[in-house]
DNA sequence: TATGCTTCAATCCTATAGGATTTTCTCATT
DNA sequence: AATGAGAAAATCCTATAGGATTGAAGCATA
């Protein structure tokens, strides 16, 4: 309900309301609320209730990204020294997603692509074999993750000339297909340096792919924050 | 309690009799559980029960120095790029507390040393000023503290001649006042390279000092994993 | 008209009880 | 003596009810 922003950002969360909405009493309601409390999904006020997490500020933004480009090249350089048949598998299978993903209509590609990234990047700190790193990344990840589905909430919900500017821009660069397929484009670059096995090449795809992520969200992260 | 092994690793945790030992209802006990099975330490199983999860293995305890490496020493670079007066009376502060520390008996010693390495390590990582390294570093940390106290608790349960060897070595290497300041002295350094600004010096010394950790605690880490 | 106090509603927080599942113990059979 | 089935105990899981705190509305007073 977070991710689909049935319950958006800063959105106070009632208990009961969960409680009854679900059909389930409000102990299991607690439990999850305490875990996403973890994840920093949702904050907690004592004594006066529970409400999701806002979006990521720009310094928030920045730190994210900054993070990524420390541990992911590195990622990427270990999956290529230790990958094996099993990984070239899934990555090839994730890349096959993504080329299908492509012949989808606007909505469902932007959805299938952003899914996509998702798993493949999480994947990438998988094969790296590096437990630390792996858990590391899940937990910052979906926060990143909760970003760019309010971009494309935003696109869906907001129309016509109402739309911000940043967010036309953002999917006509990104997801349409001229330059569109940009992403996939690099994805691709370091799946075929991982799987075949070379680590310096896929450490340095892996950096500009994320370098080249953080220019084109930038400015919709730099709108989100002025809001 | 997990801390303390007053519930140790891989035992089983009774919702029940925390609730009376506590004297709380079981609801603020599940929400706590739930929490620290975010964390990691604690383990749940459903229609089981909870436990506390077992000490690190050797894979994940190389997993977590080689990850340490990764971005601690990146942390200490940008913490002595934006290094402020606060940061730096904070710092100044940490390492007195570690030098009264050395004039304590063994035992208070140890304690006060494993405490102040937390607090020093988490320190830096914070003045690093991104939020998504010091929120990482933060959630692993507690596996490496837990771990230690786990040591320092080894060596004061198990008495004489039946305590493992590589206990003995370990608290006789590091923590006596002969070699037993190298930890100190390492921390010393870094804490001068940051305070003078010194980006380069800072990223080396904690690299250094990471290493010169993992190479101290390995052995104790195999006979663990040997148990 | 603005400020402060009181009262009421909403919501969180906790406690207790009952149903469901798992585990363990016992007993009978091979 | 060993194995399998059945029953009982332990434990988890959920639901409901009541106490405690917070926030807002209403009223009186300066």
């Amino acid at each position: 309900m977070v991710f689909s922003h049935e319950i958006a950002p800063g959105q106070r969360v009632n208990i009961d309301a969960l409680s009854l909405r679900l059909g389930v009493s409000q102990t299991p309601i607690r439990e999850a609320l305490a875990r996403l409390e973890s994840d920093g999904l949702i904050a907690k006020e004592p004594l006066k209730g529970y409400s999701a997490t806002n979006l990521l500020t720009l310094k928030e933004f920045g730190d994210l990204f900054r993070f990524r480009l420390l541990i992911e090249p590195w990622a990427a350089e270990q999956a290529a020294k230790h990958i094996d048949a099993h990984g070239k598998a899934a990555l090839k299978e994730e890349m096959q997603i993504a080329k299908e993903a492509l012949k989808f209509d606007d909505n469902s590609k932007i959805e299938a692509l952003t899914e996509h990234d998702a798993r493949f990047h999480s994947l990438i700190a998988e094969l790296s074999g590096n437990e630390s790193l792996h858990q590391a990344f899940e937990r910052m990840h979906c926060h990143l993750h909760l970003f760019r589905l309010f971009l494309a909430n935003q696109r869906n919900l907001v129309s016509g000339e109402d739309r911000p500017a940043f967010v036309s821009e953002l999917f006509e660069q990104y997801y349409q297909s001229g330059s569109g397929q940009l992403a996939i484009k690099q994805h691709n670059e370091i799946y075929k340096a991982i799987t075949s096995g070379d680590a310096k090449a896929a450490k340095l795809a892996m950096h500009e792919h994320i370098e080249s992520s953080l220019k084109r969200f930038s400015p919709a992260a730099e709108a989100i924050n002025d809001l």
